[in-house]
DNA sequence: ATGGGTCCT
DNA sequence: AGGACCC
């Protein structure tokens, strides 16, 4: 069963620093270039090449490269970002629908080439193409596009070469996106998101970075604050600041304890981890939304009138996506933005369940059978909107957002004989209860096998398997898991890449019934 | 901010 | 239901 590396890399894992199975994965970020911009562009072209800027509200959310060099920036007012630049054209990007059905085809391109593509946002995909990596006859390590800090070494757990295809695969991702959608983006290729990710914003636009493992101390620490690392919000880094933590480093340095009284021990590990540039998170696959909403911002309004009127608006927006996805939820949640007197504004919502009448298989279609079911979704609407506003007496309003969730998950009770088991009879959790997998076979699957299998089955085979596979699961939180025979005070108190470490080696043992300990975990066990 | 989303507490 | 995070 440990066929071909099991063994040898297992036996003499020394050192510390570059061991075994460190770097895994291969993961690609892929980040569309000024995303809403390019669409723009592309559904009208005589905008190319004129500086160009999208507006929602008052603001510029985003302008293609033209406008950037005439001094425009993100989120800049419009009127600054006309002061800078008096020739720039704008184009409004508050309804999104554009934006949704090319970020649709994106991600369809690059479910082309591998099932786990996470979607982040409208514009950014991460891809794990790790099963795609093959064992080259010949040593082959060019790089595609730029290689981060190049360095000379080379990690000892082989990743270099699986990295240097990640770029071959995320070059042909790029090619694809352009050829067949005329869309220009960068790519990062790392051994996991968080690097992946900034990799790929190390040179732009409209190219690729490729992050040897050997650099990525290197990458995180060129960040400077610790606000530039994404996971770390703005909550954090207040919480970060009162601590005098203001550089990557003294994240790093800082005592576990002292992070884990100001954030709890599950974020305080996280975000320590972080700050090394470690990160265990899976690429998770996007499937359908779990929530479909629609929200509009305005100047502040008083009666409830007007509120009806935006609700009805809202209202049809959003039961057009509703519709088209072709689900039928069972909550409806309504959240406001009140002006409060004090000059600050406070998001409220309420949040009840509902009947959704018309939808999927339904012979209506969009007729006065559903003006019904609107005025009755209005009807619980003002409801939920006077138990927020309640007893206010004067209240303003300047938002409000209609969601739309409790959709049916196909996973529902009891998948026991039907589905999985039936592709896969043998080897689930019934015969032999605390076997794992080999690892060399984990995460190396033929994928003409999922080809052959019906959607939804080979959907619920996919997310099986990712929450099967140990190898990449999250890190479970902290000191609760101090491995055995290790003091849990002397575990607490090290480093987290020694702690790190510690547990991965812990993992491994778990997983094979590895003899030999030539390992890092001997020399802080206790003495028996 | 804007108009969306996700997950955790 | 709110709060954190992401874009």
């Amino acid at each position: 069963m440990e066929e071909e590396n099991g063994d040898q890399e297992l036996l003499f894992n020394t050192s510390a620093d570059q061991s075994t199975k460190k770097h895994e994965r291969v993961i690609i970020h892929i980040d569309i270039d000024c995303y809403y911009a390019q669409v723009e562009m592309i559904l009208n072209p005589s905008l190319c090449g004129k500086p160009l800027g999208i507006k929602q509200k008052n603001l510029v959310v985003t302008c293609n490269y033209e406008a950037r060099a005439l001094g425009v920036e993100k989120l800049m007012t419009i009127k600054s970002a006309l002061e800078k630049c008096p020739s720039l054209i704008l184009a409004n990007g508050e309804d999104l629908k554009n934006y949704r059905e090319m970020s649709e085809k994106i991600y369809h391109v690059l479910q082309s080439y591998s099932p786990f593509v996470e979607k982040l946002g409208l514009d950014e995909n991460f891809v794990d193409v790790t099963h795609k990596i093959m064992k080259l006859p010949e040593v082959q390590q060019v790089v595609s596009g730029h290689t981060f800090q190049d360095s000379d070494d080379i990690c000892a757990c082989g990743c270099t070469e699986r990295l240097a295809q990640g770029s071959l695969i995320a070059q042909k991702m790029r090619d694809h996106l352009r050829n067949e959608l005329g869309i220009t983006s960068c790519a990062g290729i790392a051994f996991n998101k968080l690097l992946a990710k900034l990799v790929g914003t190390t040179h732009k636009p409209n190219q690729q970075t490729t992050l040897l493992s050997t650099s990525s101390l290197s990458l995180i620490t060129s960040l400077k604050h610790p606000r530039n690392i994404p996971g770390i919000g703005s909550a954090i880094n207040r919480k970060l600041e009162a601590l005098g933590i203001d550089t990557i480093e003294k994240l790093q340095s800082t005592e576990i304890f002292k992070l884990t009284e100001a954030l709890g021990a599950k974020t305080a590990n996280q975000i320590q981890q972080l700050s090394f540039g470690i990160d265990n998170s899976r690429v998770k696959i996007t499937d359908r939304p779990k929530s479909i909403g629609a929200e509009d911002g305005f100047i502040p309004i008083r009666s409830e009138v007007e509120v009806r009127k935006k609700l009805m608006c809202l209202l049809d927006r959003v039961l057009e996506l509703v519709e088209k996805d072709g689900r039928k939820p069972n909550q409806l949640k309504l959240t406001v933005r009140k002006l409060h007197p004090s000059s600050h504004s406070v998001r409220e919502s309420r949040q009840t369940t509902i009947e959704y009448a018309t939808g999927t298989g339904s012979s209506t279609n969009q007729g006065p059978g559903d003006e019904k079911h609107k005025i009755k979704l209005m009807t619980t609407l003002m409801n939920l909107f006077e138990k927020i506003i309640g007893c206010d007496v004067s209240w303003q309003v300047t938002l409000l957002g209609i969601s739309f969730s409790g959709y049916p998950s196909k996973n529902s009770e009891s998948p026991a004989e039907n589905s999985i088991n039936k592709y896969f009879p043998v080897k689930t959790s019934s015969s032999r209860p605390d076997e794992p997998l080999p690892p060399a076979k984990r995460g190396r699957f033929d994928e003409s096998v999922l080809q052959e299998l019906p959607p939804d089955i080979r959907q619920e085979v996919l997310e099986d398997m990712q929450n099967q596979l140990p190898s990449s699961d999250p890190q479970k939180p902290t000191d609760s898991n101090c491995p055995k025979g290790v003091d849990p005070l002397v575990f607490r108190e090290l480093p987290v890449e020694i702690r790190e470490e510690l547990l991965a080696e812990e993992r491994m043992k778990k997983q094979s019934n590895i003899k030999k300990s030539n390992n890092l975990l001997q020399y802080f066990r206790k003495a028996s």
